[in-house]
Formats: structure tokens, C-alpha cells, sequence
DNA sequence: CCTACCGATCGGTAGG
DNA sequence: CCTACCGATCGGTAGG
């Protein structure tokens, strides 16, 4: 499909761009696209190993062209974690508002450890593992900007974590408990592998049997 | 002190750089005192953001000189990963043999959490770290070098795993739940401070509460 | 180990 | 979006 005609659906007030700066503009989704082409060169060769050029490529842009969309590379990786992020809280939820409103603890830290492994290693599982493994590359205002989606995010699993050590099914204290839970999960982009003979259900369930001894 | 005189303690055939070759050149302890500084800056920027320059000036050397000790940047990092590996393995050696030979499951888990958590946020931590997060930087066979130690430091965590799923006490497979485990311990690095109001020895007993529901 | 240097690559820009 | 380009930085080397 050529691209020669696409003005014609979009043109309201005359010709040209709209007068957005890079850090808005998202022409016909190709910004998004931009933005998936790059979590997933920065997964697989790292921030700093994954060159502009590499990524224009991959999205069949000349190198220059990325800078029409993005201010900076820096902007590229806080975009890839900004939508990252709001993937996965907009998942959470989903999670669990489909929860039974009685469900128990167990039900919930099932459905928060199911979503959180496919976040980890299903398709369009790049967002969060950039999140994760290059935070520190961050701005201190960048990192702010996604640090507030990010709590909220972490802070849903308290609620789960609280009531099964109340009822003595979690030993350990829950915040330190979540952090180590979120490790177990974090890692499994590093040897989890979608076509290996683990399904994620039963990856779920023995993750449960460690963590609060379900089986 | 001024290194003008340490030949004399070296020079047996003559003047003169011995007939090594870069790989293997360690006068005076240089060579592992820059791996010491490499590990930092590999871990404080990762071995992407680290430059040459930046390893060369936090070692007091001129940004040419370390390739007198390394034939490559990559080769740094090897050098890296294969010296942490062979401490870690030395220390969790050591941390099993001074068990009782009638340890219990319980108390050899406590001993390789226990000296994992070390490893990971102790100070001489710089090692494993980067080990853990360049892993995939390493070439082909330079991975297969380090595999042997690895694989060795992950398999004595077995028995101790076994031992504690045949007895119940631990509800995940033991291979499924020494990856998960090995996750949640090595993400420690991103997040515990050994400034903060956790000390390693609640760390470790948290994590077997997390793990067994010890406590 | 230092000095002096090189070719390659990088992020980014001007102008259209 | 592309073309053409720039200054900075990078890993690495020759010669001592």
C-alpha cells in the first residue's frame, strides 16, 4: 500500500503538519509502530547496543527519520516504558475486575501472577522487560513521570498479599514479599520461553506453590 | 608508592615483558585490580554505557593502556564474569562445607540464600551482577567457558531442593522453583540497600519464609 | 605502561 | 518523511 494518498482522510485545515511537536506527532499510528519497533531493539540488543539506525531500519526508515517523531533516543526508550507501562495497568485491571468481587486471595494473587507472566513473556512482551532492565537510563524527570503508574501498579498487589498473610497462607511479610514475588516474575524473560514444554498456566501454578504453598 | 623498582622482584630471564600474551598478563596485580574496576563501571553503566575511557580513568591509567592487559572490550568482560563466577563458586563451597554433614534441607537452603544474597548485594558485588545482566554479550564460546562454573554453582542447589520437595516442605518442582527462587534472590540487586533498615540476615529468613514458609 | 593517532560509528540537525 | 551532513566519541593500534 502506498502512502501518497492518505492526506486526503486526514486534511482539515489546509496542507502539512499538524503543529505538534515530535514528542506528539503520530501520523497514521506510525509513531506507535516506532515505538514497538523500539521495545523491541532495545530488548534484544540493550539501549545503548541498539542504534538509532538499527531501529530505523527495522521500522524501514531512512536513520535520520526517527527525529521527526522523537525529540532524542532517551525520548524513544521513556515512550517504549510509558506505553509499557499503561499496557500493563490497563491489563491488571482487567485482571482483576474480572475477578468475582468475593474472590479470595489466592484468586487474586493468581490472577495478578497469571497477568504479570504474560506481560513477562507473551507476544508483545518487550514494554516491560526495557521498563525493567533499563530504568536507570532514565532522566530523574523521566523516571518520575512513569514512577506514578508504576506504584499504582505495585500497590494492587498489596491488598492480595496483606489478607493471605493475615490468614498465614504468605509467611513472609508482604512488601518484602512483593518485591521478591516481582524478582521470581522479572526473571523469567531470562529463561522462559513460550515454546518450551512450561505452559504459562502451569508456570502459574508453580510460581502459587512457591509463594503460598497452592497445589 | 612508585612502581620503579617492582622489577626486581619479577625479573628472573631478563628485562622485559614476559613472553604472555595480553590475556594472561597480571604484573604487579594490575591486570585484577582493572577487572575489579571494569566489574564496577560495567555494573554502575552497563558494558554498553561503560567506554574504555571511563574503565582507563577510574583505574588511574591512559585510555590506550588497558588493551596492554586486554585484547578487547569484550575480553574485559569475560574477565569479569569469569573471575566473579569462580568466587562465587569458592565462597558457596566454602558456605556448604561448614554445614554439619547431617544439615537438614532447612539449614542448607538458609546457607545458599544466605551466601547468594551475599553475592548479590554485599560489597565485591560488582561481578555476578553484570555477570547476570550482559550475559547474552558474551560470545558463543565465551558463554560455554563460563556455562561449566555456572551450571556447577546451580546444580548444588538441588539435593537441598530435593530434598525439601520430597518432604514437603517444598510445594514447586525443584527445578522450576530454583529458577524462580534464583530470580527473586538476584533481583535483590536492583532493590535492597545495604544502608537500609533490612538487614541480610532478615532478607535471607524472609526469603525462606517466601519460599518454604519458614519462620 | 604512555603518546599519538586512526577509521568507524554514533546521535542528531538543516533544509527541503 | 528523505538527503546530506556534522561533531563527538568510540574501540583499538603502532611505536616506543
Amino acid at each position: 500500500m502506498q502512502a501518497g494518498h492518505e492526506e486526503i482522510t486526514v486534511v482539515k485545515r489546509g496542507r502539512g503538519r499538524p503543529p505538534k511537536s515530535a514528542q506528539q506527532r503520530n501520523e497514521g499510528g506510525r509513531r506507535s509502530e516506532l515505538i514497538r519497533v523500539a521495545a523491541r531493539q532495545f530488548r534484544q540488543r540493550g539501549f545503548h547496543g541498539a542504534s538509532t539506525r538499527d531501529i530505523a531500519a527495522a521500522a524501514g526508515m531512512q536513520p535520520g527519520s526517527l527525529f521527526y517523531f522523537f525529540e532524542s533516543k532517551e525520548a524513544m526508550l521513556h515512550a517504549v516504558m510509558c506505553d509499557g507501562m499503561s499496557q500493563a495497568a490497563a491489563s491488571q485491571s482487567a485482571a482483576l475486575g474480572a475477578l468475582s468481587p468475593r474472590a479470595n486471595g489466592v484468586e487474586r494473587l493468581r490472577a495478578l501472577v497469571r497477568n504479570h507472566l504474560q506481560i513477562m513473556v507473551g507476544p508483545e512482551s518487550d514494554f516491560i522487560p526495557v521498563m525493567l532492565y533499563e530504568w536507570r537510563l532514565l532522566s530523574d524527570a523521566q523516571r518520575q513521570d512513569v514512577s506514578a503508574q508504576k506504584d499504582e501498579y505495585e500497590a494492587q498487589w498489596m491488598p492480595a498479599l496483606q489478607a493471605l498473610y493475615r490468614t498465614g497462607r504468605l509467611k513472609a511479610r508482604p512488601e518484602i514479599a512483593r518485591l521478591l514475588i516481582f524478582g521470581a516474575l522479572n526473571w523469567t524473560a531470562q529463561w522462559f520461553s513460550e515454546s518450551g514444554s512450561l505452559s504459562l498456566d502451569e508456570l502459574t501454578e508453580q510460581s502459587l506453590a512457591l509463594f503460598i504453598g497452592e497445589r
